[in-house]
DNA sequence: TATGAATGAGCTTTCATTCAT
DNA sequence: AATGAATGAAAGCTCATTCAT
């Protein structure tokens, strides 16, 4: 019954939808799951029929968003063959596609981290396999000579702790006041300020053979 | 009666003390009124009778501990004369105190999240003004043309979020493993690392006038 | 279409056989129609076609229940001439059935009395007759001058009763430790001191023309 | 502060009161704490302050109950000199408080019995308190020989399992019809059968220096 | 000031039942 | 006949907050 069981990935999707919606509008602990549910176009018993409970909601929409953001981002390095460049794509993707879907990154960075210890362990592990990402291009770049020898491991957390904060101002700022900052201006200066954070002269912008709207939100799966 | 006075103050940094122990070690909702009460050595009463309500607690206590890091940043920036030395100091306060306190760390940087939107607002608003602070010594920096032009909002933006990402890692990983890095490991990447990514060459490791024990936790405020 | 029929007839059965297996194992309340179901094979749509809700399976095991059961021991009754031998001989096929099927032995007793009032009205109703059926006996063997006069209703509820009540704990004691009895023990037992209460010296152990293994379970129907 | 304690423990009587009445009307899966929290004249947040659960609530209800029986039971089992009579006093005990009792009766022999195996695993318990304390008067009285050696452990059980289906009736069957036995009249035919179960000519009526009411409900504790 | 019993709104979760397919 | 996704009422439980003592 191939019918039914699209129907109910089809249902999962839209849970997973309406749950990162609630929960970055309410925060996680206020995010009832009757409103999920309802903005899901399904009750509450529907939501428990197809996920065993409010917290395996969020820790599904967390891999899954993790899986699209890893694959991604393992595409964008691949598709360089510079070790800097490398790195700098990496850190070019993310802070693309968490600005493109504003909703998932805040509740990527921000609402999570009140779900309990269970989910800080999660959101931690998430971002660790982030980290490792960028450091292993910095441990490659180091390797072939590009830079020089450095602690790679503190050096990949700053860069990703770095990218969060600039990301997560961009995101919750709204279009607030003066300072507004495009994001092509943001990445511009965070690249630079990290290329050079490494020893490596930041090479022009590189041709960018990608979409680059700022765009909107929704539809993030 | 200043007698009275004082002994409600101190009731209150008993609370406050309470409620951060608490809090770091439950997450910011599952730490009961009940538990802060049990742990200040009151009663559920009691603690209303000195605050409104949990939400204030955590308001307060952000407030308390922002004060007081703000006072000691403030103070080690005003004990440098160079632009860059200033901005060093800083961030090696930030770094020096938060790790020194592990407790207040956390509560600051990671439960205070899960709290809702007026927390995150709060943390946020703190977290601006850490970042102003270290702006402002950007500026100068640029200023006395020690540093090349930037845009030092983003910068200081990014600053913030590295310190955060490292020293969260830091705070968070315990003592284990093989890769465990001394505080002074790690304030040494980092400074180098931040410093290089304004274009300053890192200076020699400043001859450290303050007290650099890695330590332990208690006692606070 | 008698084949359909048939066909019916047998899903129903697997259905009460489920149901008999599936509250056994959790009790009554904790006897979910899902699971029911998938122990019958089929699924809950599947139940509810047979059956028109939970109450009614529980009712109908009853009565296909009682009915066997009933069938049994009045047989058994109708096999012996002597009033005083068909008291002995009710009690006797009661106690060997029902330890036979220690399943239904449990629903039957046990588990039914949590189902609510309707079923403990049930239950009771179905106990009646059993009892009904015992003094039945005790009246004709009054009749027959076999014993004396008595109140024949309170002690044919009395060897219900005590029948019930050896039995659970024979049902429910599993194999545990060293007070063990065989089911011979206990019926030997059990029968002196009932046929001892209405003053009928016990007679020798019967020959016994039935089965006697202690057997297992399964396959109740 | 004991007016505080006192306060409380009143509550929990009341609590435990009302939840027997409740029980007893609705089986205990449908006796909603809320039910009885109303009943107890207090609120569901009541309840759970002095109770850690609806469980705990049944299992407090039963021992509380458990107890008293016990140590009535054993007052008039002491108060006999000879092994039969004590035997027999014991019986009549029972018999005469639950009896008494009926809205506890119901919660003890019925409807725990649905509340899950944790309950029949404690009624269980408490029964074999109750068939521990018949068999050791069998035990002496066939020491002493007043009656011949026997399985008292089985026809203890019988006993109890008599007492019980016997009492279950009386106290179920409300005064209808003409069939209604008053208590004095179940407990003689009642005696009569156990005792000459176990060979022992029952002795006259004894003197019976007790109330013997037949009498209503409430202020059980 | 302090206590802790009491409140009650609100949450997550379960599950008998329905019904489109 | 059968499936299983969907429903929604109802339950147990938590906890910030209040208030008589």
């Amino acid at each position: 019954m191939p019918v039914q069981q699209a129907r109910a990935r089809s249902r999962q999707q839209k849970i997973l939808r309406a749950a990162a919606d609630v929960i970055s509008r309410r925060g996680y602990r206020d995010a009832a799951v009757e409103e999920i549910a309802r903005e899901a176009e399904t009750s509450k018993g529907g939501v428990y029929f197809h996920f065993p409970g409010k917290e395996a909601i969020l820790l599904a929409l967390l891999d899954h968003t993790a899986g699209l953001l890893r694959g991604k981002v393992e595409a964008a390095i691949a598709a360089e063959a510079d070790p800097v460049a490398k790195a700098d794509a990496a850190l070019r993707t993310l802070l693309r596609i968490l600005a493109k879907h504003r909703t998932l990154a805040r509740v990527f960075a921000v609402e999570a981290a009140g779900a309990g210890p269970r989910f800080n362990a999660r959101v931690s592990a998430i971002q660790d396999e982030f980290i490792a990402l960028i450091r292993e291009q910095l441990d490659d770049a180091v390797a072939a000579g590009a830079i020089a020898p450095m602690d790679t491991t503190v050096v990949a957390q700053a860069w990703m702790g770095a990218l969060d904060a600039v990301l997560q101002r961009y995101v919750t700022a709204g279009s607030r006041g003066a300072g507004r900052r495009s994001l092509d201006e943001i990445h511009d200066t965070l690249r630079r300020t990290l290329l050079r954070s490494i020893g490596a002269e930041p090479a022009p912008r590189p041709t960018d053979n990608g979409d680059r709207q700022e765009s909107g939100d929704r539809h993030d799966h």
